[in-house]
DNA sequence: CGCGATTTGTGCACGCCTTCACAAGCGCCT
DNA sequence: AGGCGCTTGTGAAGGCGTGCACAAATCGCG
């Protein structure tokens, strides 16, 4: 694609500007903000208002304005955002500009789905290599890429660039391999085993954990529950609970 | 306030059913808790201290122990929490103790994973259904199941007593499936299509988004980069970006 | 029976995040 | 040119979450 133009930056070399130190809250975001922008984007707006961007985004209007103030200033005072320039920033911002190799460790049931998302490609990031610790998984192609034993970790990460890894392994590998990736200089980790990581300082991972989202839900439709007297869905709604748990307690209004 | 008088014996499926409201965060906690909490069982623990669970769940103890306490009061001082009265009540609390139904919609490369994935049932879910909109992929078995065409879902809805529903399918799709979810009655949703979903005020609606987290890690890598790159940049005007580098970092391992 | 070691539960202070409300800035129309 | 309407950017206030530090409670032992 283009060279990272850096707006408002006039005339500068290829040197690495200075990156303004923003609010956790405000990283969270800017992705949903990059997506909605690229939809914008398609759909021929050239100009949108915080107030736009912010439903399009699913936020508060004046959360989205303070998040993008952190990045500069890029909007127009009764105009808007311009799209374009909005969404160049917000790319160099999250170092989309180029284009970071991934490693997926673990090809088991989500791996493999994993390997195939194409919500990756098409988001700035290449799977760049796929591992397995199963011989029997060694050699098998998916997407177009031939699984490699985790052996093979040192070489290929040195080869591919590799910066950010996945990991989809059973939670008793994880953090076996979680070690391999630091120690070929991965500092940035991606885990969806269902278990707690240590790393050294200076590496970040973030966790996924499919469960534990369900059982958030879960808890919300426990309280749901609770409050009403009875579901009216005539279902099974009581084949819980052995000991003829009666869940007939409410009192509170949600307050909010 | 907390009125969460416990009398009698709080052993499993005894508990009164005091929903105590507790902060979202907290909420979101409670089932790292929980995983901590099995393994520890497995391993033979019978009591273990806020400091060992907090470990073992990746937190600090301290916000352990305010999140336990907002549940009542389990432990015993000088002693630890009873790992199984802790598990009895934090699945409680979460609404574990009966086996959620969940129907997932959309068989493609991640909702073929998300039937295999053997981390729903093994962490109290149960997949009742799955749905897809492409005739080619009706009656396919996965995992058991056999792949019914979306159009079922208000029959099967009531025949399994659908509790929550799970989008797998592509963006474009999702909002109308969402729509089709809550005609139906379910309340909770979770979204693994990128985009954002409207829904009735009174259905939650969890994302995940695979992209963005990997968004995320690379803004990381960006700033990391940036920091060991360059020192200090060459001076000159460079105030695209006001307020400098100010590197106030630390706080790796972002815990979501 | 009392004492010390240990660990929970919590009051409090601090910092981050959100939200409101409004001044400042920009374009357009007259 | 001037005024008007619209939108951004931000100061300030409030709420929420976190972590410290300690009192209260419990067990084990002499």
């Amino acid at each position: 694609m283009s060279q990272h133009r850096h707006p408002g930056a006039p005339g500068r070399a290829g040197a690495v500007p200075a990156l303004p130190d923003l609010p956790e809250a405000t990283v969270a975001r800017l992705p949903e903000y990059l997506r909605a922008l690229h939809n914008l984007a398609e759909s021929g707006h050239e100009t949108v208002s915080s107030e736009g961007l912010a439903s399009a985004a699913g936020v508060n209007s004046a959360k989205l304005r303070k998040d993008l103030s952190h990045l500069g200033s890029y909007g127009t005072r009764g105009v808007g955002y311009d799209v374009a320039l909005l969404v160049d920033q917000i790319e160099f911002v999250l170092g989309l500009t180029q284009r970071r190799a991934v490693a997926l460790v673990g090809v088991g049931n989500l791996g493999h789905a994993l390997a195939g998302y194409d919500g990756f490609a098409s988001r700035g990031f290449r799977i760049a290599a796929l591992f397995d610790a199963d011989p029997e998984r060694v050699g098998e192609e998916i997407s177009g890429l031939v699984v490699q034993h985790i052996d093979e970790l040192p070489r290929v990460a040195v080869e591919e660039s590799i910066a950010i890894g996945v990991i989809a392994t059973p939670a008793p590998a994880a953090q076996a391999v979680a070690d391999q990736l630091v120690a070929v200089g991965v500092t940035s980790i991606l885990n969806f085993a269902p278990c707690v990581l240590s790393v050294p300082e200076g590496v970040d991972v973030r966790k996924v954990d499919l469960a534990i989202e369900l059982q958030i839900l879960s808890f919300h439709e426990h309280r749901k529950a609770s409050l009403t007297a009875l579901p009216a869905t005539g279902g099974s709604a009581l084949t819980a609970l052995p000991g003829g748990l009666a869940v007939t307690d409410s009192q509170e209004a949600i307050g909010t």
